[in-house]
DNA sequence: ACGATGACGTTAT
DNA sequence: TATAACGCCATCG
């Protein structure tokens, strides 16, 4: 069932991923193609939410912050009810869902690594 | 090494 | 707006 097996070291691009994820905040959500852009993959949306597959529930990322571009999770029978998880995750910080199960990416997108939602401050990192 | 799959995205109908 | 098909690239058998 296309269980992660073991996954000792991944390859650095997923830690990339990883530590993007890991820099979204509370009560904010991105989409696969804006994670899979910020670290230059244009294209390659598709790993990281396959990055993300690998990563289990109760990793310290957060993984549940990362939707599809059409501003809602992606069910899949893989998942097992994960992401009904996802969704229950999100409701708990305060993310509403319309009534297409879908949220206002225009209102909880995350902007960025270089643009916190309390400080606009570009580029102040170190 | 090869073929098939997939937590997606974009464009066309 | 919803549905369908194609593209992209890493991982799995």
């Amino acid at each position: 069932m296309r269980r992660p097996a073991q996954v000792p070291s991944p390859s650095p691009r997923y830690a990339q991923i990883y530590a993007l994820v890991c820099q979204i905040p509370p009560g904010q959500v991105a989409t696969y193609g804006q994670i899979a852009q910020l670290l230059g993959l244009p294209s390659q949306a598709r790993q990281v939410g396959y990055a993300l597959f690998r990563v289990a529930p109760d990793s310290e990322i957060p993984w549940h912050r990362v939707v599809n571009a059409q501003g809602e999770i992606s069910y899949a029978p893989q998942r097992q009810g994960n992401d009904e998880l996802q969704r229950w995750r999100l409701e708990s910080e305060g993310i509403i869902f319309d009534g297409a199960d879908r949220i206002n990416l225009k209102k909880y997108r995350w902007p960025g690594p270089l643009a916190p939602e309390k400080s606009p401050r570009a580029q102040s990192k170190a």
